[in-house]
DNA sequence: AATGAATGAGAATTCATTCAT
DNA sequence: TATGAATGAATTCTCATTCAT
């Protein structure tokens, strides 16, 4: 799974053969359609696999105590970030495969992730207005495409950051390094604009 | 090359195949390797285009008299969200194989492009910042992924965008209009924060 | 589809591969399901093709003029050996797949084909009937299951027929000739039995 | 065994897997090629098994004292059609394989099985001949042919029976208890116009 | 210029069988 | 004795491309 993984983020979904996955992870060609069923089936065990892993931190940052809304919210673009780079290939995929899926077990999946988060981050949302830290009509949606619009876009093309900047010299890791934390100040100042600037 | 953007947009470059594309284009099958050469090649031809297209408009904003330097910036945001809401074909298929592509024809052209962009931008928050319009310390590559992912993570996940917010009773044209005028108020007043909010 | 029908005779529609059937017509592996679609579409063409070529002749014999309705049976039985005779490749197709083909355009084929078949050879013994040529209670449809079993049988075991009778030396076309003979007189013994014999 | 046999009459030899027989008998799949060696010997294995079942019978039929040799004769036909009705699988997939293997062991077997059987018929018929019950010229073979043709292809197009009929409403026990007594009559008739009836 | 026919390469999947345990 | 896991070979089918016309 992780080789193909891998490869989907590499060369596409489509465009990755299941030979290219077995070679890859050494095993047996056969051994995919047996244990994963078929090729579609994998990347939905994927999909799985994934989303599980990423439910329940969203809740326990938004239930932290002590915290005032808006630092809830700064936690929460940090794990975002966090996600982001450290599954930089899933989350390739996901913004790529999300747009060609849209029925099936795959679809139905990504909408229920996305239908709990919109959920929990309007409730968390709702309470900084609440408490008067945030301010009237923020449209949570728009917010959110931003923040995972950015993040997403910035981490699948970072090659081309990278030339337009003139990092060549950055190792991966730095430039990884430079603008994970680039990002998060951005986000944040973003964020912090849109929830608490009146106009 | 209509009927191959189409279909490229809907079920991804690989998921696509030449008869396809023959068939909805209602043109004989040989014909596409005939005029085009090979199926890459229909792809670099549809970039060349594509990106033809948009290269002057951007200069002539940014040379307009008589407009502040943040009117030019909402006149380019205006712009970008035309552009992108005209041809949701090809910014679906060009958020996609950005990510693939990453060398080649297609590659060279798409970092050009954005080398082009990205230069003829920095000149403008330069001219905005000796003015006295903008302030200091811009991360101007940043601001850019903001724009360009917020918008491609919104046309590419607009059906997400429907279902989530229960519009399920719009007509797509009704969706989109709503959507592009959210879009472009959310992105000025986010680059407006950018731009000129001391923190 | 000479091939094929010879292949799906001697092996068996399932032990018959795509690539046999390619290897033994000298032609490309993919121009079969280039031309037939499938390996069932070709099965299924075969079967139109044939189903095709025996539908008039029946008819055409049921209303020559000038013949008892004895005669007319007599024609029907040596037609339908001439059948099996000159299509025992199909014929041992027909024999075996109408089993395992319950379902699905085949089946519909074949069913039409026999239901157009008894309608037509009841109506002929009726005819023979009222002549008073037949006698009464005759169950139709036992009597072409004889005449098809019977048939199907032999030229299907034909080998077994060589070898329980002792005939291994006879060419495959003497042996053919003599079992032709003897089942025409044997079939034409039975059936009239069958119609004219009074218990 | 009982799985495969099932599931060989209904989908074939060569279109049933392996692992559909170990699911069927709630099996490990790794158990059938352990205790037969191979799918091919599981097919050897119930031919011998079948085989072994109807040998015996026979003799003890035609051996029968105080029978006229044409009771003999209808008693094989009613032991036939019960074999036939009580083993409608086996009897399928005899049907269709004993086209297809032509050569190996169970070839073999069907030869030595059908020699036998010819022989020891052949017997009873010229018995018959003797004491003056049965005609002269009498094909044993195409006789045997007309019996086993006839009941094979009633039982193995049951499903045409029935609906070339108009016996949709009857249960399946119903149309088996019907055809089984339509064809002993049938049978019985015909066998015996070939035996006694002089032209 | 345009195309119907053809093809070699490669796709995903299923198969019967084996083997370590 | 029994079995879960594994595998090489073979399956059907689709693909982008070519070529004679």
């Amino acid at each position: 799974m992780e080789a193909a993984e891998e490869l989907f983020a590499e060369k596409g979904f489509n465009g990755t053969s299941v030979r290219d996955i077995a070679e890859k992870a050494q095993v047996n060609l056969a051994m995919i359609s047996y244990y994963f069923g078929s090729k579609d089936k994998l990347l939905e065990t994927l999909f799985e696999y994934r989303g599980e892993l990423s439910k329940s931190k969203l809740v326990s940052i938004i239930e932290k105590p002590n915290l005032t809304s808006l630092e809830k919210v700064n936690l929460l673009i940090d794990n975002y970030i966090d996600k982001v780079f450290n599954q930089q290939c899933f989350y390739k995929i996901f913004t790529r495969e999300q747009v060609l899926t849209q029925t099936g077990h795959i679809a139905e999946l990504i909408l229920q992730m996305k239908k709990n988060n919109q959920e929990n981050i309007s409730r968390l949302i709702q309470e900084g207005q609440k408490k008067g830290e945030f301010k009237k009509n923020i449209d949570t949606a728009l917010m959110m495409h931003t923040i995972v619009g950015t993040a997403n876009h910035l981490i699948t093309t970072k090659h081309h950051y990278r030339e337009l900047n003139n990092l060549q010299s950055l190792s991966e890791e730095a430039l990884l390094k430079l603008i994970r934390k680039k990002l998060a100040t951005h986000l944040k100042f973003i964020i912090k604009a849109i929830l608490t600037h009146e106009v």
